[in-house]
DNA sequence: TTGACATGAAACCTTTTTGTATCATATTAA
DNA sequence: TTAATATGATACAAAAAGGTTTCATGTCAA
């Protein structure tokens, strides 16, 4: 059925990506990320926003890290949480190459728009581009 | 309990990135989307490009439909799956938020790379990649 | 040293995910 | 009509995810 293909090194950053969309697909490991971009934070302030019990927390943060979206540092008896945007680049990178279709949906979408505006007629509304 | 907020529709791409999200964690998902990029494909044709049983296939559609990242368009007895960039790109617009950190911190290595070569200048035992 | 604090780790439970197999339904073509 | 096709839907099982509780370890401070 598959149809195999010859590329054999076409595979940059799969793993990373995969870890990355994993770590972003729960929604209090992406709050978790949007705190640590205020500042770094120790797992107890990490905890101090969230009601869940530490253990838990704790779980977040070693999927976050094995993502690689963020690095962790002792200091101590405390560790540092600290973001790493690299991974989170390369996420943005993969969702990059539909750049395209976002241009063309919006033409499209823009021009369906505007064709109504025009039917109605009534207002003078300019579309900023 | 308290809802004070009159606002009927406060919550413009929450739900919409959550789907989005949870629907980009599984790698089968991701291809079947490059796949759609290439081309909008019936449930049979996304079904030659893995080995996997068609009703699979069939929730893995399921699910980034409900992401919104795909529309399915009936034609006959055949469902057509169209990629719908507009869930990715309130993905990207989400993962923008860091842009500023991939900045700092790009710019922290070039930093970091430069000063290292810099003192390495006596070394020699630089390993082959 | 002693005790409080910050964390690590393991066992356990429940829910979700991801796949299978099977059967039902609607459409096309002969 | 009849049969092949394309899909929908359900039930099931294994694995992963997400949470809790409990206990152990290392560090700081008095």
């Amino acid at each position: 059925m598959k149809q195999p293909t010859i590329q054999t090194a076409p595979t940059p950053p799969l793993d990373v990506v995969q870890g990355a969309f994993r770590a972003l697909a729960d929604p209090t490991r992406r709050t978790i990320l949007m705190h640590l971009g205020e500042q770094d934070m120790t797992i107890g302030e990490v905890c101090t926003h969230f009601d869940m019990t530490r253990a838990a927390v704790k779980k977040h943060l070693t999927i976050l890290e094995e993502g690689a979206l963020i690095s962790v540092h002792p200091r101590g008896r405390e560790r540092i949480n600290r973001l790493e945007p690299i991974a989170l680049k390369s996420v943005a990178d993969w969702l990059n190459h539909f750049n395209r279709f976002w241009d063309e949906r919006l033409a499209q979408l823009q021009h369906a728009v505007a064709a109504e505006e025009a039917a109605k007629k009534t207002k003078r509304s300019k579309p900023k581009k």
